[in-house]
DNA sequence: AAGCACATGTAAGAGGTTACATGATTTG
DNA sequence: CAAATCATGTAACCTCTTACATGTGCTT
């Protein structure tokens, strides 16, 4: 429902402080969440004076200290709550099919290289999230002997990077869908 | 980029009242943009003042009278201006994969119930999706012969159409592979 | 008589973005 | 010596959601 319980996933996977999230939140979890620095930041005071998360101050050589943050039991109780009661599904936010939509009273061809830049984009954030998946779960080093139990925290990762990467294969088919579209519009007329 | 150009794309398809856009919101442009019919009202103040759109007041008879809005020439310059600026591919913002990812720290199996809940509003959607194309673009009422030259907005409207069909489609598949997932986690452990 | 569809708004507050601000250390 | 990375924050502003508020007319 909001970043507070991002944040208390992301600490429970493994503690760490503002900063670090923020760059978690760049890859990893950010490929369905976004949030600034400046929004973390604010949000961890706040779960901090809540007592949802532990704050120890680590001091560093050679760098800034930093402070690191661990999920509190009321924090963990929060997410546990929030786990139990129902989000509604979500509905799509897409600037671009406004775009394609707005050209009908502009020039198509004008939103060919906008097209092409989003393919581009989306090209690059596929084989992002294949080369985490060949490192991290189906890559030699990731598949050894299964002599432990099954890992429930490594399958459900996987199981949402499995839905990014067919998220962005659906994007780029359509985008070419979109592509041919506008080039079927665009010379003859 | 904001509400404002959905507004005017979708009044350029249709004039029409702030309660008739909050409608639209609901189905059509709504499938990759929400907006309230609060928001609506507040956006469409400021755009009259901005000059953006006209208002023409129609009376009714056995309703309420209403504010009939269309783009002006100044709200047209500011969708084409829009339209060639680029726009930040998006990124998604999905609960329920925070929610899954969560479950590690609480029982897998409790999200069984709510992953179910989603697949079945996607299968509706999709539905209604369906029967959308199937009514405005592939149905025999919508293949008149070919009368006329290609309609660039019909195209456009039912290229973003199958671009939502897609979503939701990927979407139930991957629903799917987190039940499967979580059904693998559940009983043995 | 109750409830729904039509129709338009205000107000408060939560959430999020952008700009500004500082300062250390490492790398090129 | 400049730029990048690490590290943390404040302030202003915009956007969006939630709750409240009002009133008509048609249908059951």
């Amino acid at each position: 429902m909001a970043i507070e319980h991002a944040i208390l996933v992301s600490l429970l996977e493994q503690p760490g402080s503002g900063y670090e999230l923020a760059r978690r939140f760049e890859r990893s979890i950010g490929y369905f969440w976004t949030a600034s620095h400046q929004q973390i930041y604010r949000v961890l005071k706040r779960m901090e004076h809540d007592g949802w998360v532990d704050v120890r101050d680590v001091p560093q050589h050679g760098r800034p200290d930093k402070k690191e943050y661990s999920v509190a039991d009321l924090g963990r109780a929060a997410l546990s709550s929030w786990l139990h009661e129902p989000v509604e599904p979500e509905s799509l936010r897409h600037d671009l099919a406004v775009k394609i939509r707005g050209a009908a009273f502009d020039d198509p061809a004008t939103l060919i290289g906008e097209v092409e830049r989003h393919r581009k984009a989306h090209t690059e954030r596929l084989a992002r999230y294949l080369a985490g998946e060949e490192r991290d779960f189906t890559g030699a080093e990731a598949r050894r002997p299964a002599d432990g139990p099954p890992d429930a925290g490594r399958e459900l990762q996987h199981v949402v990077l499995r839905g990014g990467i067919a998220y962005e294969r659906m994007t780029l088919a359509w985008l070419d869908d979109v592509l041919a579209t506008l080039h079927r519009l665009g010379p003859e007329r």
